[in-house]
DNA sequence: AAGTGGTCTAGACCACGCC
DNA sequence: GCGTGGTCTAGACCACTTC
């Protein structure tokens, strides 16, 4: 490593260290999980104040390629992602019950994925979702909030929102899990099978509120994604569901012509 | 204006002056443009050292809740975003030379936009582009690459790679624009149509050379999408998007069942 | 107790934009 | 010239983790 500032080179000395961090990584000296040198040591290998050392580290930290852990120490972070699959996945009205299709392809994909049922309630319908669902906002709207972790860890919020008048009475506007899936149990309590969806996707930094419900660290965004599903163009279910961006990724398959 | 930083609160200073200014804005005392207070005033309306207001400042500005200009101020910032249509969108093996589809669409949101061929070239495969067009890393592959503004911003790359075989000799080599659109031309030079893509997007923070490339402020993830093109499930172009994640949306269709 | 990162002070000086 | 933000120092003290 450098551990050198150049006094004559125009880049802030904050960011000669934290290139020189940044170098160290993407060359593998450090790898995910490895400890960075300790504040204090980086004070005494560049000659440069706390405040200095400090604000390289941060740079990296939002840049989301570092972790520091109070009374621990500086990490390297690299997470794995999650494949998210926009087509084909787990949305079928008839579906099979043996494993749930999104447990087995985490499962697949080496994670543990848990699921928590946070809340089920009625709410007047924010903005984002009136508008989806072709309804005044403001009106009264069911929602099913959910918590969703990958090994262990919270990962994705997703709140679903429905017509009150569509659901009222079945099992959904109960505070329970559908074993089956809410999307079965929709379709049998329409009477029509689910037809498609829209989704719509925006990347973003998260509010500080956020960013404690889903422990996110410094430098890492969030992508807020609005689910629209549909029985015969009637819009029937939105789901706005938000993610933690460094653990997942998003694929979607497109047909042309 | 809360102006007043609480000892009894356990909440760090920096993040109490945070607060407060995020407040104002989302309570819309502050809006898209306007000016916040200077940094010497903050010092004096809340007796705070001056890291300690820059600290406040720079939490704001990784939230990408505002831009600080050196020289001019602080400014409240929330961009407007072009919605990408990810179905039904440009991807045309015939296309209506008329004006381009994609031109139309930034058009009818009120966007300028604009597009540049900044090079054509012969050169290595990336391993993740080697990995979707099904060829070895390393494999020498021609690439397209464009730079895409917004409004007179940058706002997009999109580095376009084909099999060097299918395309040499082609329009698509050369280091020219291709009127029709190249989608249409290489469909023409397989001859046969292109039928699907399929697209991966992961929202992630910059590099700090990507953030001078797209000139992103502090707090704006990137979404870097690669999409790959197949004519009868053959790959024959591989894209690697890098979007400002500030200015874009980005919209699918899911067909259910 | 010793080592880690986190916060904060009270300045100095630099770089940039505008009048 | 003056006001803006940007960098940096040389500390002090706090909070947390590990042994």
């Amino acid at each position: 490593m450098a551990k050198r500032i150049n006094p004559s080179d125009p880049t802030p000395a904050y960011l000669q260290i934290a290139g020189d961090l940044r170098r160290a990584i993407s060359d593998k000296e450090l790898e995910d999980g490895d400890q960075l040198p300790s504040l204090r040591s980086l004070m005494a290998d560049y000659g440069a104040a706390s405040g200095t050392v400090r604000q390289a580290l941060d740079q990296l930290q939002n840049e989301g390629l570092i972790i520091a852990r109070q009374g621990q120490g500086v990490f390297v972070r690299m997470p794995r992602r999650l494949e998210r699959r926009g087509t084909k996945r787990h949305l079928r009205s008839a579906r099979p019950s043996a494993t749930a299709p999104l447990e087995a392809e985490a499962q697949a994909q080496g994670f543990v994925r848990g699921q928590q049922l946070l809340e089920v309630a009625t709410v007047p319908a924010p903005e984002s979702i009136a508008q989806r669902l072709g309804i005044e906002p403001g009106t009264q709207v069911l929602v099913r909030r959910h918590l969703l972790t990958l090994d262990e860890e919270p990962a994705q919020l997703a709140d679903s929102y429905f017509h009150v008048a569509q659901v009222e009475g079945s099992r959904i506007a109960r505070n329970e899990k559908i074993p089956g899936g809410v999307h079965a149990e929709l379709a049998s309590v329409l009477g029509t099978p689910l037809t498609h969806a829209s989704e719509e996707l925006i990347a973003r930094m998260p509010t500080p509120g956020e960013a404690i419900e889903l422990r996110l660290p410094r430098g890492t965004p969030v992508v807020e994604l609005l689910r629209t599903i549909y029985a015969s163009d009637d819009p029937v279910e939105a789901t706005r569901f938000l993610f933690d961006g460094s653990r997942h990724t998003f694929t979607y398959d497109v047909p042309l012509d």
